[in-house]
DNA sequence: CATCAAAAAATTTGATCATATTGTGGGGCT
DNA sequence: AGCCCCACAATATGATCAAATTTTTTGATG
């Protein structure tokens, strides 16, 4: 705590928590690739954070799956083994469209609105090529659906899931281009906005098998 | 690191790990009830631990959804709420009876027989009417089935889901008493040696709603 | 030139201490 | 008497340091 004169201060949120968020973005995003190691040193250095606050952000995006405890003590972003993405295909479509299902009977109409203000912005990145943009776009897409829900536990785990296949869409990406992405993102929100359910959850489920295809399509070619 | 002579040392594991599995089974079997608070002051008695140690198991249980972070700093067990109740159910409805049909195809005959023997010892913990043993037990019967799947992520998803209505399962032996519980367990298994996969997969799903109607029996009472 | 052992460097781990934040109880004011 | 404000206690947070462990480098030998 050395010169942090509280200038624009908003030290509501502890160091552990910001760090993180920081670190979770650098996974889930792609940027420490998978394989790739993580020490607590090189974090403290390129987050510029204490020892503490990042011990903490490790151990708790390894709980989460996102980062793998290598039996000595060495830590990095796991692959995704053939076995590990058919897991993430089941779980994803068992979980995903009941979020949906909930999704939908909870949402207003100015909540559809502003998710498809997030998706016209996910086209455009699209569009441009923008990896990154799109990552991050897609991502904030499916939690804003999903948080609409209201079903925390489902959320989370969800969220879990996404952590742990995150880092492989960028490899995906990176061999595919962004080019070829067609979304079913379209038909579920105009599925939503007239209150069909099923068919809201049916599209977001052809959303996860397609993306997840892909996924397999890489993984499966190493 | 005090008076640690290295006795019979297995120091292979490290603190906090240690003081992780510690403070998992004080949720996961009902010794910390459902909104009890959990100081880091109060562990480190509790536990004969360092500061350090109980702090990052606090913080890798609050990622699972063991703990709940109140929004001041108060950490406690949380109370599941109706809603959650049914979300448990539906993820644990989605997810078990996959890890029984992946089961079914890897086990060897060894393997249903040590299961045979913790349901047995489950058997008689219940006779005896001794809670704490059956909690134990009957999670280790699920736990050891389940890791017969091979299928890490969806283990862990479902090690998570029982972490989360773990501590309100003692609420309801408490209430209930353990003389009607019936369990699904020799269905199970000897689907399970007939290689019906299907029907090992049935019964689980029967196990698994027998009990979680029972907590949300016990739930929506109060 | 390869191999293995020992030393050196880097890294994690856990304790301790200073600081900040929050909750609580007592005293003064209206 | 009721309410508010301030001081005090309890608790969490994060930096720093010492000890332990692991990885890498170095150097000697076959």
């Amino acid at each position: 705590m050395k010169d942090d004169v509280n200038l624009t201060n908003e030290s509501k949120i502890p160091a552990h928590e910001t760090v993180y968020r920081r670190l979770r973005d650098l996974v889930l995003f792609g940027e420490i690739a998978p394989g790739q190691a993580v020490t607590i040193q090189g974090l403290t250095d390129r987050l510029d954070a204490g020892v503490t606050p990042v011990r903490e952000a490790i151990r708790r995006l390894i709980a989460e799956g996102a980062l793998d405890f290598m039996g000595n003590r060495r830590v990095c972003v796991p692959y995704l083994s053939v076995q590990n993405v058919n897991e993430l295909i089941f779980a994803r479509q068992a979980i995903e469209p009941q979020l949906i299902l909930l999704a939908t009977q909870q949402a207003t109409s100015k909540d559809l609105d502003h998710l498809c203000q997030i998706d016209s912005e996910l086209d455009q990145a699209i569009t441009i090529g923008d990896v990154t943009a799109y990552l991050r776009r897609n991502y904030r897409f499916h939690k804003s659906l999903y948080a609409l829900s209201k079903a925390p536990i489902l959320v989370s785990i969800a969220d879990g899931l996404w952590l742990r296949f995150g880092p492989s869409l960028r490899v995906v990406c990176g061999r595919l281009g962004t080019l070829n992405l067609t979304d079913q993102h379209k038909e579920t929100l105009s599925a939503m906005r007239a209150g069909d359910a099923e068919k809201a959850a049916r599209a977001i489920r052809e959303d996860v098998i397609q993306g997840m295809e892909q996924v397999r399509h890489v993984m499966t070619q190493t």
